[in-house]
DNA sequence: GTGAGTGGGTTTCAAAATGCAACTGAGGAG
DNA sequence: CTCCTCAGTTGCATTTTGAAACCCACTCAC
């Protein structure tokens, strides 16, 4: 990752993933789908635009370039070990879209063979995360 | 929640809390923050701009606006059960900073007395989720 | 060898969103 | 009176975004 930054995490992690088309991008890498053009098509996102996205998000150390062929160069782009753990993001974007927003909420499969219902837990004794459980240290530097 | 969508859920979550501050915002109600200067204050957000985002998120069934105080009149701004469900969503984002942006990681703690890290886990197994159960059937309305 | 297609972009330019600062308006405190 | 609080709104300059066209190096079909 490139810098440290101060101050509350999530404000921190939004000024890596939080610009528009970023998130889609990374959806679509989760998806496996690599190529510039196919993402495009599959977010909507204009070229230039997911162009600085990409860039950002390399500079950023979320994925990586690589180039699959020479003369003339092309390039594919795949989640670096930081940024295949930006699933659970992606996870309870989608988890929470499907349960309200979306009119036929669309199947995630797990590979224990059920439906995945994502849902998040303590690491520790496994009960589900409350709104209690959040307190507010934060504060943005005055 | 004011629409049903098509698509991809995630993109649809996009387009209710994915604009710039909205998030923020968020985080400062489920710190229990609830009035709009002290939002201002604690995320650095433009006013206007969070007067915008504050009402498309009321407009979504997010939050609502509670008079808490008549002559003049005075609001305060609280999550709507919908809202509360969103917490995954910035727990994981907060998570995600945490292990990979800030400088000295910022520790929640659960109700469990330990401290919180959060984890997406499948809801019937309770494994945990893994890139390779997300599979691609959203491609945008062509 | 010419014309169309592929793939990963960049350029151009107009329209939209953002952000800063100042202002408002109804009251309360000293 | 005068200053302060709170929840905004207004005006305007700056930034970002987005649509479309273009570019370049190559490959493939004719």
């Amino acid at each position: 990752m490139r810098s440290d930054r101060e101050g509350c995490p999530a404000a921190a992690a939004l000024e890596v993933i939080g610009e528009r088309w970023s998130l889609l991008a990374l959806r679509e890498l989760f998806y496996g789908v690599h190529r510039f053009d196919r993402i495009v098509e599959r977010t909507g996102a204009p070229r230039n635009i997911l162009s600085t996205r990409l860039r950002h998000l390399e500079d950023e150390g979320v994925l990586e370039r690589r180039r699959y062929q020479e003369a003339p160069a092309r390039y594919e782009y795949h989640l670096t070990e930081a940024g295949k753990t930006l699933l659970p993001v992606v996870l309870a974007l989608m988890a929470w879209g499907n349960d309200h927003l979306v009119r036929e909420p669309k199947l995630m499969h797990h590979t224990c063979g059920s439906d995945l219902r994502a849902v998040t837990v303590c690491a520790d004794c496994g009960g589900e995360a409350h709104a209690e459980d959040v307190t507010a240290p934060w504060v943005r530097p005055a």
